[in-house]
DNA sequence: GGCTCTCAATAACATAAGATAGGCATCGTT
DNA sequence: AACGATGCCTATCTTATGTTATTGAGAGCC
């Protein structure tokens, strides 16, 4: 169940059988939820570290006035907050898209990764960065591009992600979103959500049908979205 | 010069004064760069951290197009990617928006604080997950906020930001951006920055002249910008 | 002195995306 | 079988924002 996480991490640094020994001991604490349940909550006050296995989950923000915006997704072998007991409080919070499992790792294993497993920790320290330039990609996608660009630009990064943590085999992978939920992650309307998945569906680019997306033209799509991956710092994949 | 540091990391945590004093040492190697030239390109390899002291910078991105996005601000005070020489290279550039000085930290030295000064050590922390946690918040901005909600949501925390640092006097303070400069970091072409500003003057809530930015009603800005704080987890503020 | 640049301001027009609404499946519940 | 909820799809109309272009003020330069 710790493949996922072994795969991403292999795509930074190459952690030998007792590291990932140490991370499989890490991983003991399995807990499950329910797709539309929270990990967490915003405000709440986070005492454990969570890494994905199975499923998705997402990062959220609630506005005032109702509307919600997706800030990440958390896919299984991605790790949150690693650092985040430094903070006092969630500034968001996290919610299953799928039925998901994942593990709990308390704060004090944490530390103690720093003192006595330094690859381990360089690696959770990658993660935080990767999650941070991924941010960076999304606001520039979100300020600089049309929506057709933007939807294009997230199929590629999901896609990649997908890939290197072995599951998106033939070029589909299961994407369990909403239209609305799509759209609350590139900032749409769930009806122009639909407009622009029709445009990309006419132009032969992606098939998406029962939660699954097929990529059919992934060189058109990357070039729809100048994509480049540098930013996903996938030095070793 | 570190006055600005000592008030932002007051933000988080009591440093006591052997904990001041080591920064002051840390910040020994000061430099300056003019207006308009990078502190580090987008792709270059980053072998020091450094510490603003006076002045602005930004962080942004170049796409292919030719476009740019800023995707964020350093004030004095600010660090900039404590542990990024953990990746291999910058995915996005610093550049001078002012005159700028600023102080640069060896690998090795930040290295050290982690065995050496722990608190020092967890304000750097923070310092990355609050940088996020901004990220976050534009990100939201931008994918479900209006111009004008943008735009006032800025300068409040641009606001907030220099005030804790001691330099937004009087509700008034330096921003040294071009109109067009600012639409690069709320993603709005440079004559819909001007109409948007020209409104907000016409309401009496700001008035921008001479790279001087008077907030004259913030209470209505942050209504307008449904503005909360906690986003940048100032605690002891 | 006139030159070029950059930046701010404004106007007229174009369009990407939002708002609203309705129809049609599917699915789980009673 | 009837029901309500949810998600997808489409059509029509509106609007927030982009595009293009012009003007004038100020700053630096030779």
């Amino acid at each position: 169940m710790t493949n996922a996480l072994h795969k991403r991490l292999a795509c930074f640094t190459e952690l030998d059988e007792s590291d990932l020994a140490h991370l499989d001991r890490l991983c003991e604490d399995v807990r499950t939820v329910k797709v539309g349940e929270d990990l967490i909550g915003e405000r709440e006050k986070p005492e454990e570290v969570f890494i994905q296995l199975e499923g998705w989950a997402c990062r959220y923000k609630i506005l005032p006035d109702g509307n919600r915006q997706i800030t990440g997704y958390l896919l299984p072998g991605d790790m949150c907050d690693v650092f985040v007991f430094i903070l006092e409080h969630m500034d968001h919070g996290i919610g299953a898209l799928s039925d998901i499992t994942y593990a709990a790792v308390s704060k004090q294993k944490i530390i103690d990764i720093f003192d006595s497993h330094p690859r381990i920790a360089k690696a959770l320290w990658w993660s935080t960065l990767v999650d941070e330039s991924i941010l960076r990609q999304w606001l520039t996608n979100m300020g600089q591009r049309f929506a057709y660009e933007r939807m294009a630009h997230i199929f590629c990064e999901l896609w990649l992600r997908m890939k290197v943590v072995g599951l998106a085999a033939g070029d589909e992978f299961h994407l369990p979103l909403t239209q609305n939920q799509l759209g609350d992650t590139i900032g749409l309307t769930p009806v122009h959500v639909n407009r622009t998945l029709q445009r990309m569906r006419n132009e032969g680019l992606v098939e998406l049908d029962n939660k699954r997306l097929k990529i059919c033209d992934i060189e058109k799509l990357k070039e729809i979205a100048q994509f480049n991956s540098e930013y996903l710092h996938m030095k070793r994949c």
